[in-house]
Formats: C-alpha cells, structure tokens, sequence
DNA sequence: AGGTATAGGTAAACGCTGTTGACCTGTCAA
DNA sequence: TTGACAGGTCAACAGCGTTTACCTATACCT
C-alpha cells in the first residue's frame, strides 16, 4: 500500500520506510518521556503515540532501556557544557546551569528525565553515561594528575544537587538569593577541582 | 491448628499471631533486599522466603514499597549520624562515614538499598524520607537562619557521593588516599554550611 | 464446654508490564 | 511478472504488584 505524497505530482511514496519509522518512534519517546517521566511511559503508549507497532521499539532499538540509550546518546548536554570554555572558569559554567535547573531552566525533556533517573532499567543506562559523558571526557579536559579524583568529586556535587532538585522541589535553594547561591556552589566545585597532593595510601 | 510449643510444657502455641508472620515478612524482605536489591526481590519472593502468602505484604504494609518504608523507619542512620555530636563537628563525621562506605563500610542492608535506591516506587519513599530523616532533623539541629539552604546543600554532596558510589563503584575515590579524601570532603560540606548572608532575592 | 464473631490466612484472578517468535505484506530488483 | 526480503503485524509469554472473595483457626462469651 502507498500513500498519495504531498507534493501532488501524483507519485507515490512508500509507506515502509525504516528510518522514517525509527524516527516515529524517537519523536513521540522524547514527547511522552518529556511529560510523563521514563517510568510511567509504557512500551504500547510510545507505540501507540507514534501509530507504529510495538514491537518494533524492541525491533529498532532492542529495548526500552536502549531506546532511551539513544535518546540521551542524541542529547548529550555534559560534554557540552564541559567543554564550553577554559578550566579555570568551568565551576562557574556547571554553578549557573545547576542554578538555572532549579528555576525550570533546561529542555523539558532534560528535566523529565531527571525526574525519572532512579528506575533500575536507567541505573545500568545512567552508569554507562555517566562515565562515557561526564568522568571521561572531564578527566580527559582537566588532563592532569588525580584527574579522576577530581572528576569524581564533581561529578558528586553536581548529581547532588540534581537529586535534591528532584526529590524535594528544590524549594529551599530555589528560594535563596540566586547570586549568593550560585556563588557558593561555584566555590564548592572549585573546591572539588583543587590540588589534593600524591595520593599515597601507605603515607597516613 | 496449633504446633507444640518449645518449653515442652506440653502447652500450644498458635500458628495464627499477626506480629509473628509481620516480623518474618519484615526479616525476609531486609534480607533478600541486602542481598538482591530492592527492585529485583518480587513481593513473591519475600513471601515465599517467609514461608508466607503473597497477599499478606499488602495487608500489613499496604504495599511492597510501604514495606520498604516500614525497613527504612527502623534503620534510620541519618538522623542518627546527624545528632552524634556538635554542630562543629558535622562535616567530620559525614566525611569519614560517607568515605567508610566507600571502602565498603556499613550495612549489607544500607549498602543494598542504596545501590538500588533509583526505582520509579522508591523514588516517592525516599522524597519522604529526604525530608522526614535528613532535611529536617538537620534544620531543626543547625537550628539558624537559612538552615534549609544549608540542609538542601549539605544533602546535596551527601546523596551525590552516594550516587557516585554506586553507578560507578567509587573506584577513582577509593584508589586515591584515604585522610585527604576525607579531609577534601569535609571542606566541601563545611562550605555547605557557612553563613550565606541574607536571601534578598530582589538585590542583586 | 459449645457457639460464634472475627482476625488471620489463602487461592485465584485482574490488568499491567517488557519482550518474543511466527506470521503476513509492501517494496524493489531481476 | 515473479521472487526475495526488509518492514510490519499479531498473539502470546512470563512476570509484576495488587485485589477480591473466600476459608479457618482463634478467642471470647454465654
């Protein structure tokens, strides 16, 4: 079966085609995951949305859990904003975005997402990105000694905070002067980025 | 149906006792959760390792997560940790047991939920206990102006340490010497909880 | 002691989930 | 026109948490 194509010209343009489909699919994952949050978003209603059969979400991305893989593959905020200028000014750069998350900055889908960043399917997914997409490439940008360390620490606070956020409105911080807030964080990640000397573990 | 008792005294005991079979449900579940997750043990599973129907969890606990609420009342470490000693000396004791367990330090039962402390159902017990076990005893302790903000923060690097722990193992952590990571650590949560001023939000 | 209300326990189902394997069918090349 | 095959469908699977209707051991009261 075919379908008249909108240019008029009288072609006709195939019903079947594989990547408009996976496309089908990724769209209305992002719209339902965006309002609903991971968890309470079924298989059959990402389908359903996108007038496309079940299985092919298994078909096309192997599972619920891959489907969102390639969801925050394609997204990719850290990296970003990791790289977005020098070192030096990095605790500012990650300070501001916490800060404007707390005031409903950031893509709906970001923060849906976040919403639902505890279901034990993401676990494994999250585990995977927060190394390829967080520890990595900053350990890669701070390249230097105890780069790990640092990345660890920071990676912690900024999680921190993300989970605060989620869990409890972020009312109370929400509630502070911005500037002295933001300010403060940026001194707590600062604080994480600072020389820790040779980490010898015989040494007390 | 009644069984002998274990005195001998030739008296029964009843096999019916609502704290009894309570009891083996709650040790069952503590158990198979320490061992396997909360996520991954099914309501089935703590029956039938308590020798116990299915029915009988949402009968006592409402539900499988009313159970786990009902785990999490009885530990309760937080607020514990919080109110050990001074004020001053806060910081000190959730360094060096945040960094205890990165070195695999308390229970198998706290290490297990945590490891598995992002499902969907958790997520609403645990915004309850955010706020009922840490948020709050900790503002009524710190008991000044902007505890909140201080508590939001404070929580902030706490959580994130934990969520680093455990999606990535806390290796990078854990690798680097133990008295400066800890003594990093506590400088962070010592910022978290210096004065910040008065929340103006309408002077920049 | 006997009768009986009821707390405690059970079995079977409900509706839901993610996932799979067997089966159609549109599309395109030979 | 015919065949091969990618693309799509359907129905079923096993599991989940939970609920409903039912049974029975227990303990109180006469």
């Amino acid at each position: 079966m075919e379908r008249p194509d909108a240019t008029g010209s009288g072609a006709t343009v195939p019903t079947r085609r594989r990547e408009v489909t996976r496309e089908r699919i990724l769209t209305s994952a992002k719209e339902l995951f965006a309002q609903e949050g991971f968890g309470s978003v079924s298989s059959r209603m990402i389908a359903s949305h996108a007038g496309v059969n079940v299985a092919l979400i298994n078909r096309y991305f192997g599972s619920k859990a891959g489907l969102l893989t390639e969801i925050l593959r394609e997204d990719g905020v850290f990296p970003r904003l990791i790289t977005d200028g020098p070192v030096e000014e990095l605790p500012r750069r990650l300070a501001e975005h916490a800060v404007g998350r707390l005031h409903g900055e950031g893509s709906t889908l970001q923060r849906a997402l976040d919403h639902s960043a505890g279901d034990p399917d993401l676990q494994a997914v999250y585990q995977g990105r927060l190394k390829s997409a967080f520890i990595e490439p900053l350990v890669e940008y701070l390249g230097r000694e105890n780069a790990e360390v640092h990345a660890s620490l920071l990676a912690a606070v900024w999680l921190g905070l993300g989970r605060v956020r989620r869990i409890e409105g972020g009312e109370a911080l929400r509630g502070h002067d911005r500037t002295r807030l933001t300010a403060r964080i940026q001194a707590m990640l600062e604080l994480c980025l600072e020389d820790l000397g040779t980490p010898d573990p015989d040494d007390p």
